[in-house]
DNA sequence: TTGTACGCGTTATCAA
DNA sequence: TTGATAACGCGTACAA
């Protein structure tokens, strides 16, 4: 059996009224001795008080929910810290789900938050298409929900997202400068919002150049090292890019694995640019030229964000934040010899 | 207002007992209209039952806690994936706790946990020295903890973890297999356990192969890759030695920048061994030898032992289990041409 | 300055 | 086959 604030109020002859209060801090009128001799009956019994039983009345558990992809995504370890780390300011627990991109998954996690009366939701719906997601989100329109990395065009949400076309533009851009034409684009999976926009970015550039689209440099991959490995063979063996912009730095890494095996030198004969700049690309020879996303930070914002919406208890303004990225340059990109 | 149980009893025409039984699949001799009926309501309301209110009766939460140091050492993400992919077979959420291996931080996460009335703990207290443990530990011996990657030696709790010192043993001796002499050592920091286990494999191995042991070989790192390049910069410039066998993978990387910095050739002047086997080390150029350590079974298993206590309702017996290590041979290690 | 008594949403016990 | 009611541990309005 737990100790109890009844057997403290036994113990302390007090009623459980008191006893709470202490614990509540609301000693405003109250005798020295009693909330001296209560606070040392708690210390002594290690009383500890039950929040089930709190969050029963008060309508708070202190806890909210974290659902993300795939924790072992180098993306998110960052963001699921920035967000911890907020929520521990706040005395906050943080479930996390895990959903592998899967509706049901998440409409799963979603439900079992919704079950466990979590205060609020970050929600990084990054492969969800809009329908489906607001369908299943609908379900709980009371607890304040958070997205990140890609905002629903929707104004019931507030949202958390790097403009993901600036991204796209920024490592064309870059390549472009560098005087490179036949430029070849590995995408996110195609249902996802952020391939969208950090296509539209590259096409853009593109645009802008003057140089023709050519729809066979751009292939379509999964955000991990072996769709960027297949799609850079691909790009290799049949188009002879002298670039490969990857929509993120996994696929960036298995360009250089292609590249490794067919004896393409980077950044001799092929200039590749990722997008996330995960901490552990400085490994890679020659370093990855990539467009930062500060994703510690998206995940603090979001938190943040998050955070204010509980304390206003829900009828707050949603917010939009929208963060921009940075081109980190590095080792694996060189400028084309100007043909002349 | 939320929906609760009683809104729809009055709907259904019931009593709430009735609808607690549909709920909970008692319908052992339950008429099948009601129990229908009850069914459409619960749909046509879109109600979802309180677990909160629920387990203040059943004693239950399904909620366990996760304490780990920090996400983003690449090695806890696999080992979260496998405790959470068991969890949610269970049907039970995981709290994340990071405590940057801050005693503090532990303590309170323990707290907290326990505050939330979680049925159970995974603990991954690699870095935490013996006697604070049990400290802290002890506040809460009623629920089943779980201790990960090295466990006290303590009769009180179940613990999951890799035989440290085989690790230790493993890589040293697979350098001196390759002829090396002047075999350089990257510990942990000296306060974890790990640290000891896997230092007393490389005695041993130097041991028998009657290799004269240097202590200026040994230097002490801290898991990340900063402390593998600082050391690897005093081994190389100051000990001329022509391997280094580091306690982790992230410091294996410092090592192949320090070299990389001094022009130093892997693994043509340098043989590089770490431990680990963290999946992004295959980017490195040469690959990296290394010591494989089943990181996401090992939160599989130390998961599964978790639930099979919390079913056992506390009275179960403490299980050790032990993972073996074994050794993954790349192009960072090479023999060394035997002397004449 | 302190205490009594009710209610939060659910399950469990016993009765009908 | 169903229902009334007592718990669970706590916070709070109201009373003393």
């Amino acid at each position: 059996m737990k100790t109890t604030i009844k057997d403290i109020a036994m113990r302390a002859n007090v009623s459980i009224t008191t006893v709470s209060r202490v614990i509540n801090q609301k000693t405003d009128g109250m005798s020295e001795t009693t909330r001296r001799r209560v606070l040392e009956i708690i210390q002594e019994m290690n009383y500890h008080p039950n929040k089930i039983a709190r969050s029963m009345i008060t309508k708070r558990t202190n806890t909210i929910g974290l659902i993300i992809p795939d924790i072992r995504n180098p993306f998110f370890p960052e963001l699921v810290r920035g967000v911890e780390d907020v929520a521990k300011k706040y005395h906050y627990n943080v479930f996390l789900c895990n959903t592998d991109e899967d509706i049901e998954r998440e409409e799963s996690s979603l439900r079992l938050l919704r079950e466990n009366h979590v205060d609020g939701i970050v929600f990084a719906n990054s492969y969800t298409s809009k329908d489906r997601m607001s369908q299943g989100l609908v379900y709980k329109p009371t607890t304040p929900i958070v997205l990140i990395d890609r905002g629903l065009d929707d104004e019931m949400f507030s949202s958390v997202y790097v403009d993901n076309e600036k991204a796209g533009y920024l490592g064309t851009k870059h390549l472009i400068d560098l005087q490179h034409v036949k430029i070849g684009c590995i995408t996110g999976p195609g249902y996802t919002q952020n391939t969208q926009y950090r296509l539209n970015g590259y096409l853009k550039a593109l645009e802008e150049a003057s140089i023709p689209i050519n729809k066979d440099l751009i292939l379509s991959g999964d955000f991990r090292m072996e769709g960027g490995y297949h799609a850079a063979k691909i790009l290799l063996n049949r188009e002879n890019v002298t670039a490969i912009f990857a929509h993120n730095d996994l696929m960036a890494f298995g360009v250089y694995q292609a590249a490794s095996e067919l004896g393409v030198n980077i950044p001799g004969d092929l200039s590749v640019v990722g997008i996330d700049n995960i901490k552990y690309n400085q490994l890679l020879n020659p370093g990855l030229t990539t467009i930062e996303q500060s994703v510690y930070k998206m995940g603090e914002t979001a938190a943040q964000i998050l955070f204010e919406q509980i304390e206003e208890g829900g009828e707050s303004q949603r917010v939009k934040v929208n963060m921009e990225p940075t081109l980190i340059v590095r080792n694996s990109t060189k400028g084309l010899p100007s043909m002349c």
